[in-house]
DNA sequence: CTGGATCCCCTTGGATACTG
DNA sequence: CAGTATCCAAGGGGATCCAG
C-alpha cells in the first residue's frame, strides 16, 4: 500500500496499547512510533549506533571517536540502546574492566532503516537550504510587501 | 553500495559545508542531517507532517486535531517547517484571518521516507519492548548473579 | 482567527568529582 | 577503564495575556 502504509497520521498502531488517532498522541506513553522516535533522535543514539554498525567498540573508544560527547550522556545513551535491545553490553571480568559494545541484530536492522532517512536528507539538503535562505529573505523583505498587497484582495468573511 | 550508502558513520557528507566523520558531529551547524534529524523528531513535527500529508489544514484545524499542543508550540512548529520548505503557508487577506498550511512536494517526500522508519517501529515494537522487560528484570536481578559470577573468569589484564 | 510576547517550570545535557 | 552522583546552565514547552 502506497497510500498508507500505517493505520493513522498519529503513527500509532492498533497493535500496541492503545489503539488510537492523533487525539491520543498525547498520552505518548502508550506510542512505541515516539518512543523509537525520540531514541533515535536524541542528540547521540544515531551516532553512536552508526559507529557499532561498523565494528564493536569499547566505551573509551566511542567516547574519543565523538569526542565532544561526555561520558555522562555516552553512558546514559548507551544504557537507553541497550534497554530497547539495540545494543549489546559485554562485560570482561578483568583488572582494568573492559566492555565492548556492539550493535544487535536488531540495532542493525534500525541503522538500515535509518539511512533511508539519511540519504534522503543528503540529497534534498540543498532544497532545504535554499528555502531556508528565501524564507529568510523573505522575512526581512516581505513585510512591506504583505502589507502593500493587503488592501487588494481583502473581503469580508464575518 | 549496500554496505554504506553514505559516506561516514557521522552522517555528513562532503557534500555539505564542512567534509567531515564523526569528530566534526560537534560541530552540528554545519551537518544537515541533524538539523533535519532533530526537526523530524520534535515533540510535535511529525505530527503536523502527518495531518497535513492528508490534506490541507487551517491552523485552528491543526490545534484541534492535535489537541495537546499549545498554540505556541503549533506556531513555532509551523515556522519551522516552513523555513526548511517543508510546509506551505497560505495567508488569506479576509477579516477574520484565514492562513491555510499544506505539505511542499519536498515535505511530502520526507513523509513518505519517514513512514519507513514507522513501520519498522511498528514491526519491531514486541521486539523492543520484551527487550525492556528483559533489561528491567535483570537490573533486578542481575546484580547478584554478575557479582556470583564475577570470580569464575576474572583474569589479569595490567 | 492567527499568532507574538512574557513568565515560569521542568527536562536535557555539560562539567566535575568520586567509586569499583 | 568504566561508570555513577551531583551541581548547574540552556533550552523546550505550557499557560496566559495581548495585538493585528
Amino acid at each position: 500500500m502506497e497510500d498508507g502504509t500505517f493505520s493513522s497520521p498519529g503513527y500509532c498502531a492498533d497493535t500496541g496499547p492503545g489503539a488510537f488517532d492523533v487525539k491520543n498522541w498525547d498520552a505518548r506513553e502508550d506510542c512505541e512510533v515516539r518512543q523509537i522516535l525520540d531514541r533515535i533522535a536524541d542528540k547521540w543514539s544515531l551516532l553512536v549506533i552508526a559507529l557499532l554498525d561498523e565494528r564493536s567498540m569499547r566505551f573509551t573508544e566511542l567516547r574519543r571517536e565523538i569526542d565532544g560527547i561526555s561520558q555522562r550522556m555516552l553512558a546514559r545513551t548507551l544504557r537507553h540502546l541497550e534497554r530497547d535491545g539495540l545494543v549489546k553490553r559485554t562485560v570482561h571480568p578483568v583488572v582494568p574492566p573492559r566492555v565492548d559494545y556492539e550493535l544487535t541484530p536488531l540495532g542493525a536492522s534500525l541503522h538500515s532503516t535509518i539511512k533511508a532517512l539519511v540519504s534522503w536528507t543528503e540529497e534534498h539538503q540543498s532544497q532545504i537550504a535554499a528555502a531556508r535562505t528565501a524564507y529568510d529573505a523573505a522575512a526581512s523583505a516581505g513585510t512591506a510587501a504583505a502589507d502593500a498587497g493587503a488592501d487588494s484582495g481583502s473581503v469580508r468573511a464575518g
